[in-house]
DNA sequence: GAAAAAACGAGAGCACCGCTCTTGACTTGG
DNA sequence: CCAAGTCAAGAGCGGTGCTCTCGTTTTTTC
């Protein structure tokens, strides 16, 4: 009944961390392709099909890998946004969109695994689903609690929301409590901004071309704070 | 001095193609991992080993399917573009926006090769960089006529721009003659939103989450193109 | 027109990969 | 104490990228 009965439970939740372990090492040096169930087993000093004992298939470790940093990302965010007053949306956000790039950026080929070209070969199965919403609900906070607070600035001139996906729209509100369609879909497009940035930076696209990405991306998001209706509270 | 001069040439030329067609209707059907020489080889009749008299590597075969891919994309946005007035700067980028967009859904894994997560253990060469401007020449000219033509609304409210970042804008400047540091980042923002929706759609996140992605992504399109500043004709 | 040079396809082979199956030793629970 | 369950190891299958050698054929050179 406790956490661990059995001396060969222990060692077996213990090979298994360091299975997991090394595999993300693994991951975060050479890359998804990189990732080899041999190589693992060569620097655990195992034979390979040891290894099958603990994970069935290369893609049950590749997903417990994906699960593992769906949460490492999303907690970064939520610990990221979290010191910020409750009140300060526009800090909430950029606290929010720093935290998210300078995980991705610390962990790039974790952050290929959630949000980059799908590995080929490889299905993500269901349970990746659950953990990949942590980061987008610290999203979808920031922007309800903006709106319940009356701080998001109104419609104006942009242009009305798209009729035929009002449904779509419905399903988005799980996130973002609240809202109406036209802020839904405002708070979609600023998303799209943020991993849009995210990705151009990481994957390579700005290599020549953008050095100081820090202070261009903390504009990049004001901007897109901006469209999004988040005003300064000052 | 002709187009081809020896027999050998031609069939040389001909056998390279071929090689480069398999190569791409099989990243088309099996993604960029799924990409194997020796499957290429069998298809074509040949022994793996013959392969390498026409592609050195299975690296410089990849190299020129991206170059082939960024010529596909850019070409499939320029014909977008190339029917609207070119004083209607909006309508010219909403058809930029879904030339790419449309492009990238039709040929997911190729497009996933140009602007998702880099293939492990591929080192881009410099002859790709090239070939990548295309796209993004048209939305850079896009953004100059409007600027030129006075049709881009004023800075307003949009935040200030970094003045880290003025060297940065320099380089870019030349994708977008004439535009002061203030309007390239607004224009970066635009292009960030764009990419990051179309990576978005086409590496799955939005399933089971928006399903009128045409409406959506034009609605997303739209809000970008206010928040860049350009304003509809009429 | 014959000889030298270059290009070519085929084949064997190397080291690696994911994965399966069998074997023998060990731990556990009845 | 012994049967059941668990485990690491090893051999092996078919796949990969890539290298090297070996005849053959085509092109170039003299």
């Amino acid at each position: 009944m406790t956490a661990s009965r059995t001396a060969r439970e222990r060692v077996r939740a213990e090979l298994t961390r360091e299975i997991t372990d090394i595999a993300r090492r693994q991951l975060a040096t050479e890359g998804a392709g990189g990732l080899s169930l041999r190589a693992v087993a060569r620097e655990m000093g195992m034979v390979s099909s040891a290894i099958y004992r603990y994970f069935p298939s290369r893609d049950d470790l590749l997903t417990r890998l994906i699960i593992d940093g769906y949460n490492a990302l999303g907690e970064a965010v939520e610990q990221a946004e979290a010191p910020v007053p409750r009140g300060d949306h526009l800090g909430r956000w950029l606290a929010a969109c720093h935290g998210l790039r300078d995980w991705a950026v610390a962990h790039p080929h974790e952050y290929a695994l959630l949000y980059g070209s799908p590995v080929p070969g490889y299905q993500a199965p269901v349970e990746t689903v659950a953990a990949r919403a942590r980061d987008v609900t610290v999203l979808g906070a920031i922007v309800s609690d903006a709106h319940a607070a009356a701080a998001l600035r109104p419609a104006g001139d942009t242009p009305p929301p798209p009729a035929e996906a009002a449904a779509d729209a419905g399903n988005l509100r799980g996130l973002m409590p609240g809202l109406p369609d036209e802020l839904v879909w405002r708070a979609i497009t600023a998303w799209a901004t943020l991993y849009g940035w995210v990705n151009l930076e990481v994957f390579g696209q700005l290599n020549n071309t953008v050095e100081a990405r820090q202070p261009v991306f903390e504009h990049a998001m004001r901007v897109a704070a901006t469209t999004l209706g988040l005003v300064s509270t000052e």
